[in-house]
DNA sequence: GGGTTTTAGTATGCGCGCATACTATCGGGC
DNA sequence: GCCCGATAGTATGCGCGCATACTAAAACCC
């Protein structure tokens, strides 16, 4: 029967482990974070910002939703806690009433920067067992989002 | 700085990657198990436990969340969903009197091995892409989670 | 100008992973 | 027999992805 095949065990299927193993990833990210009193989105929003923030163009919560890859209802919430700890800035945007300007604060983009090389190293131990192998998994990640892409 | 290198762009971190790409395989599977009325957790479960009842021990809760790799407190609340719908029986445990027997229903294992044909189909279409380079990620992912296993 | 369609942002609610804390039972050591 | 640590299960609450639905402003069209 089908069920043998790949919903028996848990570790037979790629989407599984997939799953379980982006689980482990958030566990890692989480406790990387936790030293900085930011949570994965909080960090990946305020990063992306101060990222962004070298365009000439004022940054919306959309277009920072779409580098990020977060949905814009967790993005607004999300800018909201970052505002209320004054690490981001929401100013009415210049040309559009509808829209909002973001930029960091300079705590917000100190903080960032220093979470940025903590995440970055957690990242790389996380990974450091593929080895080599890493590049390949990368590369197939990008398949993956490219194929069933935004549409 | 080191903002520029993975955080940028959501594109160039392996764990971004990893988390988009979950999230699109979750969406996949929520389209696919439509259809029978059951989320990814509560199919998860039921397939793992019309899987294990072949056994000679009764399968315990705690048994049924370490092989789907799922943590204990869905488990019993999806358990309890799966109960008002009469998809599995959750008796006395004969020998352990903390413990519960659990085993799908008729309906429950006939709606399991329903779903799982299209979970599968789901799942194979996902990774089609990758053509035959899904086993060394398979691999990879198993590597992945073997090093950072179950400590 | 007046109308429709798009878009920015928000509110609400659910699925689900997880941390913490608690009760009830089982087991071993004495 | 009794005590104590381990274990099965549950309650509570948060993070976060997502679906649906809504308001308000912009953009387009005539």
């Amino acid at each position: 029967m089908s069920l043998a095949t790949g919903f028996g065990s848990a570790e037979e299927s790629p989407g599984l482990l997939l799953w379980q193993v982006t689980n482990r990833w958030q566990a890692a990210q989480r406790a990387a974070l936790r030293p900085y009193g930011l949570t994965h989105v909080q960090f990946v929003l305020l990063a992306s910002l101060t990222y962004l923030q070298a365009e000439d163009e004022p940054v919306t919560q959309r277009r920072l939703a779409d580098h990020a890859a977060t949905d814009p209802m967790m993005t607004s919430q999300v800018l909201r806690a970052l505002e209320s700890r004054a690490l981001v800035t929401r100013l009415p945007h210049p040309h559009d009433a509808r829209a909002r300007a973001l930029s960091p604060t300079p705590e917000g983009r100190d903080l960032a920067n220093r979470a940025v090389t903590a995440v970055e190293a957690c990242d790389t131990d996380f990974f450091s067992t593929l080895g080599v192998e890493v590049a390949p998994f990368t590369e197939a990640l990008r398949t993956l989002l490219l194929r069933r892409g935004p549409e």
